[in-house]
DNA sequence: ATCTATTTATAATT
DNA sequence: TAATTATAAATAGAT
């Protein structure tokens, strides 16, 4: 029914297998539609697009919960009891993980262990003692890092100080050459002293010191 | 498509509804297929006729529950109902208790701690110690039991040891008395000498000092 | 998305 | 009920 008959089978070009599916897919659904008026019939009908979209079309006068209800009756097949026991086999799985989990930690907070013999009791000391041992690595790790980083600061600071002074120094020079200029030569000169040369306030960055 | 036009509403006369029926249903189960093949789709359908007898049809690759499933999923309808969101809330519940208790013992054993900082370090570094300190409690503990039952062990061998001591000598002397009285009587008193005085192997119970 | 040649589905008939 | 056939409907490919 078109232009060329198809082989019933995978359209590989994409596009035209996206136009072909959304044609056919309002043509079941008006199908679907057409013999649930003619017929009387209830009908529910989903489909996904490869890409994952769903569609859907249920017979109005039901619900599609309630058509699967009859469904269930009718084939005998546990739809959503299939599902339930899934679902129960699945907590079980959980909580049994869980459970195992729950003693571990128990164990290793040292609580429920009196029941425990000396042999149990190893295995659980040797955990211990290496996540002590682990965190103990990591803390000292850190601690580490922010001596070094202490140290740097320390160095900067040092140096910054070092270079405030000598800027204190060369402007104290400065300013007795100025004088000693000032007393020499007459007053006119005095302001014309080079703006460099004038005091300024000098602030080391002590940011990163918080 | 048919030697004539119809109208879209219910086909009063029984047989042809039946007919009709038949026909267009074979039309969609065919159409299903051929869409689910043609674009790679995924197609559930369900059909009741008004006589309530059952027609399904379901992409081969998936089963009906997996459909209804992605259904339930993507058109957030409950198909299901309380029981199975119960069940869904209960697995996401335990599943993140999981989580959680996961990264808990990760931590502990010292695991995923790079990303962890000083702060995060404290709390479980003394978990860790008490738990160490308990589990270590309790083998001091178990030993000292040890000790104890060894000492009682020894003390109740000592004691044996000096009944049985004590026994030997009883006896040495009343044969002693009974042979002088074998000799200073008729040798028919001898077989009487007391059961209990008769020689016993005495074995102390060594069982728990394996 | 719209058109149309052609295939397909099916209503009426046998 | 099943097969046939004339016709309506669906749709593949083109625009």
């Amino acid at each position: 029914m078109g232009r060329g008959k198809i082989e019933i089978k995978r359209i590989e070009n994409s596009t035209n297998r996206q136009v072909t599916f959304s044609k056919r897919r309002s043509g079941i659904m008006k199908k679907a539609r057409e013999i649930s008026v003619l017929c009387d019939a209830k009908v529910a009908v989903v489909v996904f697009s490869s890409s994952g979209k769903m569609f859907d079309f249920c017979t109005p006068t039901t619900t599609l919960p309630g058509i699967l209800e009859k469904y269930q009756q009718n084939s005998g097949k546990k739809l959503w009891d299939a599902k339930h026991e899934n679902l129960s086999a699945q907590i079980d799985r959980i909580k049994k993980e869980n459970d195992s989990m729950q003693i571990e930690l128990r164990h290793l907070k040292g609580e429920d262990i009196n029941s425990l013999n000396a042999q149990d009791l190893i295995p659980i000391e040797e955990v211990l003692s290496n996540g002590l041992k682990g965190v103990r690595n990591k803390q000292m790790e850190i601690w580490k890092m922010h001596m070094h980083n202490k140290r740097l600061l320390e160095e900067e600071q040092k140096r910054l100080s070092y270079v405030l002074h000598h800027q204190e120094l060369a402007m104290e020079e400065n300013l007795r050459e100025v004088g000693i200029r000032y007393h020499q030569k007459d007053r006119e000169f005095a302001p014309q002293i080079p703006i460099a040369f004038r005091v300024q306030p000098i602030q080391p960055n002590l940011h990163e010191n918080k």
